[in-house]
DNA sequence: TGAACATATGAATATCTGTTCATATGTTAA
DNA sequence: TTAACATATGAACAGATATTCATATGTTCA
């Protein structure tokens, strides 16, 4: 265990992230990203939602580093933005599966 | 990583799991759980705040088999479920301090 | 430039969720 | 049994949040 008791704030923010993890739709577009950048469309299309569903639950990803986006032409590409995002989700499927 | 494809369903439960730390009280409690078992008491205490919602929350935990019980008389003190707990919160931890 | 496409954004709504208050259950010791 | 204490539970309310619809922004290509 971390040899620092983490300030009441840092628990806060810990919340948020999970807060984040803490919904399927975002937890699907994630698993999506597993092996790999994909467009808002393709995203869409994968989970059959709409468009604009997906474009605001990107945002909240983005807003909170779980994920990059790179621009090419017309569409916009998202992927994981590292390691960790990957490693907590399969933290948690370890224990969902058990 | 996984080999399988989780199901749709698998990333339900795993959305749920993520929910329930996604809360910054259920986080305090389990924080204070990091070195030991703790009555419901002494857990409102140190958290100042009223028993029912603490009670309220562990419920919650309980359910999703995070925290398990040992009564002791009047008293029941509550423990993490196992290791996982810890290793996810560090896991977020990790992410949130960087 | 303008049409077609891809994505983003804002407002509105319905649903979900955490806390509080009041009350119930369960335990101990006299 | 009864009083005192510890914890749990149910209902109600307030605040948060995911989705939808409508519209805006941004990009390409003719």
């Amino acid at each position: 265990m971390t040899d620092k008791i983490p300030e009441l704030e840092i628990l806060f923010e810990l919340a948020d992230l999970f807060k984040v993890f803490g919904d399927s739709t975002r937890l699907r577009i994630m698993y999506t990203l597993f092996d790999g950048e994909r467009s808002v469309g393709e995203i869409a299309e994968l989970l059959n939602m709409e468009h604009s569903t997906i474009s605001h639950q990107l945002r909240v990803l983005r807003t909170n580093k779980l994920v990059k986006i790179r621009r090419d032409g017309k569409q916009i590409y998202y992927s994981l933005d590292d390691d960790h995002v990957k490693k907590v989700i399969e933290m948690g499927l370890d224990h969902v599966l058990e």
